[in-house]
DNA sequence: CGAGGGTTTGAAGTGCATCAAATAGTGTGG
DNA sequence: CCACACTATTTGATGCACTTCAAACCCTCG
């Protein structure tokens, strides 16, 4: 089942820093994930870490297969999916800048518990599983920070399911708007869409059909402007009251940016 | 805000155990949360530990409430759930007998992340979240035992959000079926629902009617048949054929028994 | 320019929600 | 034990939101 996978051998790249430097501790040591972690930690992933340049559509990881390395996306999108039986995908989830994944193989027996696709062209950290899981079982410091990291990404999820169940296509598309916060000035926002928009319905659990009625309707209920992938919301408050009056959060979501894990 | 929260004076009850004891602390180390748990921990929850039984309609806390205790279930059903601005009731969960719950407010700043009320007479372990706060930082194995319940947790959390955006209501109720799985003889099933049919339905995002419709659909494609509370299932394969296919896990959700936490 | 993908728009279909009414089930007081 | 009240469940009719299928439009890139 790893034919797939890429022989992740340590190459550096031009213009790319040497990993094993003061500088790549510092990236790290900016994750709350990696705050409390020992400087033998930081060793050891030197020994084997790697920023790589990925292209759109390369496949990292697919589900089932042994987890040797888990990932922080330096820049670009990368989906998380699973393959249903009758063939369709489901996505589990579209990341960017700063997200971690790979990392919960380590409660998984070891074997990656999604596939990993590159969709928009990326630079991606790679680093060895085996010493998080060994900083993890000896640093109770770090333990601790990743407790409080899965409780952050449980909480999102019940936001998720309760978006689902509660929101209707446009809201979702407008909660999801809301949580972006791109160069935000006064009350007004601007916003360039990150992925194309047949990922972002696909990320809202919606047909691409279904996110361009949901668009033209947020046009015409909150003076929404759209040009190309760029999206204007003249009244962010007013976003706020038609998308978030269904949801138990409240207007929550616009305070909880989309943090970094 | 908490002043619908019940006074937890430290009371025995007839019928129940002190639960200063060594019967109570091995009730305890069964859960795989509690296995690697010190001495001082158990001495520590049996200060202020205690069995008690709630009626039916009990709110246990509301969101937002300081948390000053966990629970574990004995027996009977507890409702988590959230409130939305329009003042719909956002159902989180509906838990039964092992699992537990409140505990994840150590990592929401102590507060209850949802509300708690009891929809089937239950006996519920009420102990103090500071002695389990404390453990978690002091013992390291405690802590990773917490981090596979918290995976495991975020598992489940990923199959519900799965299952609500690909399966139809009738697959969803076989599906809860599925994973309920009690008194199985050969390929056959008998069930006996745990709730009353509005809350099940609730449960999975849907509305009693439709969970009604569900039900027949079910009858005349899988020859499921309904007495009452009580269920039959023919041929279970049959079921988990009708099921699952639009799954990602396949069939391993009749595998995964819905363990206890 | 023209091919091919992404996006929008229209028309029809599906599934669930809603509203309404009938039926079954449960608990109460007489 | 029965009658009544009340609630849960089922069934029918209708409406709404999203999907599906299809065609048009648009944009990019060779």
């Amino acid at each position: 089942m790893s034919i797939l996978v890429e022989n992740t051998k340590r190459v550096y790249f031009k213009g790319m820093s040497n990993p094993n430097t003061r500088a790549t501790v510092n990236f790290l040591k900016a994750f709350p994930l990696f705050a409390n972690c020992t400087e033998g930690f930081f060793a050891a992933l030197s020994q084997q870490c790697q920023m790589r340049p990925y292209q759109k559509g390369k496949v990292l990881f697919i589900q089932e297969d042994e987890a040797a390395f888990f990932y922080i996306l330096q820049s670009g999108w990368v989906k998380l999916y699973r393959e249903t039986l009758d063939g369709e995908q489901a996505i589990v989830d579209i990341l960017t800048t700063g997200h971690i994944f790979g990392e919960t193989s380590i409660f998984e027996n070891g074997f990656y518990p999604y596939s990993a696709e590159i969709v928009e062209d990326a630079n991606i950290l790679v680093l060895p599983i085996a010493a998080l899981k060994k900083e993890i079982e000896k640093n109770n410091a770090m333990a601790l920070d990743m407790l409080s990291s899965m409780a952050r990404y449980r909480r999102e999820q019940e936001r998720e399911i309760e978006h689902i169940t509660l929101q209707n296509a446009s809201q979702r598309i407008g909660c999801f708007l809301l949580r972006l916060r791109c160069h935000e000035k006064d009350g007004s926002l601007q916003i360039h869409l990150p992925y194309d928009k047949m990922l972002l319905a696909s990320r809202l659990g919606m047909k691409p059909e279904t996110f361009s009625r949901g668009l033209s309707k947020l046009k015409k209920q909150i003076g929404l402007k759209v040009k190309g992938a760029t999206i204007e919301v003249p009244n962010l408050q007013e976003l706020s009251d038609y998308v978030c009056y269904t949801c138990s959060s409240g207007a929550s979501c616009i305070e909880t940016k989309n943090a970094i894990k």
